[in-house]
DNA sequence: CGTTGGATTGAGCCTTATCAAGTCGAGTGG
DNA sequence: CCACTCGACTTGATAAGGCTCAATCCAACG
């Protein structure tokens, strides 16, 4: 009746969820096939026109996703217009799963963006039958957590050099998912966008850029960057 | 045979659970009493002494606590010593629940600490027969989750005065939770402690709690705070 | 009564923010 | 084909918020 879940990620291998790249790192890799003809049976494949919004802050949360292709910009506002972006979602994400009734963030499409999209309500249902599904949602609910927490430390803590390096080299570590591994890395979001989730400006971003162009540690291309010294990068993210 | 998990938060009402008033806070509270008693079987109470360590950073995981009471600094420390305490846990958190084999950050007792131990493994197994739990424990972390995002916008786009007048509201409200609702908030932590939640310097902290105080908002008290202008702290912590 | 550790206060500085101008490339229309 | 506009990005000059370093206060304690 409706597309795939997981299955939707892996243009190549549309035909078995359980070859494609993308389910070993989604929830739905719990599931026997079974399950998952289930689930996809709950789910409505989607896609998301740039700039769109999948969620918005402070509003009811009708839909939980899984993302199948493209970024999504998560990102919290204040009353006087600061912002925050708190996470960059790729495919194999999960998003809305506070069990809150309004989200607590608002989540954009950068580019294009493809998704699951499930009814909150019927999934969460389905979730009360499906103890290895929560299980599965437990362990990657976990690991958001830890990520939170390193940003935590490199908001509270690090320099504006260590925050963009560490930037890079983690964005090169989470495609990593998906065997994209050369030195080139695409970066699809801005740089305000960037700035914003480092806890800086614009300006500075770029300015930072700039610098370690001249150190040679990085070279700038069209929508993203090349290493130059992915050593020392990574040395200045660790400190 | 060993002492009560959740029973032990509640030292008015030792004999029975689910009068307890931590308990609807805690993960026990999925549980019917006959599971609370398999649980406790699994669990062993225990003692921390101040300044004794719960988990270290980097260490293995050996065990998972629910705290029963004290209060619990989490902190993660960089290479050159730079600190940033990511969390205080109080009764009815839970910690140690990563799924990675060694331990992110370090939890230390503040002052004195009750907990329940749980041996990891045996925890994780149990996990396994009682769907109910781990689903409490999912709610637990997406909770977990929303508390870190909150505090990535403070660290990232907030001053000092809202930083802290931020944290203040932020420990009156978890301290709700025990009813604890008057204009006194106990704070156990030290100045370098909440400068270090707050990405700041325990001088910054000690200036900007002076200037409330000169601006009637609060009055220092040993070992905590009154609020005098809730209302007014209230606004500057939201923005 | 001296010591010790935590907290406060002060002076000066530095990193990053702010404000402003300029560059570059893509798209648009005459 | 070129002038124009627009948005994203870069660069420069200056300002400020919070940091660093240093001195002092204060209460607890031996």
């Amino acid at each position: 009746m409706s597309a795939d879940c997981c299955e939707a990620t892996c243009q190549s291998h549309p035909a078995r969820c359980k070859d494609c790249a993308v389910r070993p790192f989604s929830v739905c890799a719990a599931l026997s096939d079974d399950e998952l003809g289930e689930l996809q049976a709950l789910s409505e494949p989607t896609s998301f026109a740039p700039k769109s919004a999948l969620l918005l802050q402070d509003e009811p949360v009708q839909n939980v996703f899984n993302i199948t292709s493209g970024c999504v910009r998560l990102s919290k506002i204040l009353s006087d217009g600061r912002r925050q972006v708190i996470g960059f979602a790729i495919a194999g994400d999960f998003l809305g799963l506070s069990f809150q009734e309004r989200s607590n963030f608002t989540a954009e499409a950068i580019g294009p963006v493809t998704a699951c999209r499930f009814r909150k309500k019927a999934f969460l249902n389905y979730l009360d039958a499906k103890p290895d599904l929560v299980r599965r949602l437990l362990e990657f609910s976990a690991n958001e957590l830890r990520l939170a927490q390193e940003q935590l430390v490199l908001l509270g803590r690090r320099t504006a050099e260590e925050r963009v390096a560490s930037f890079l080299t983690m964005r090169r570590a989470r495609n990593s998912r998906f065997g994209q591994q050369g030195a080139t890395l695409q970066l699809p979001m801005s740089r305000l966008d960037i700035a914003d989730y480092l806890g800086l400006t614009i300006e500075t971003v770029s300015r930072t850029f700039t610098k370690m162009v001249r150190e040679k540690l990085i070279i700038i291309v069209p929508d993203g960057i090349r290493f130059v010294d992915l050593a020392h990068v990574g040395q200045i993210a660790a400190e």
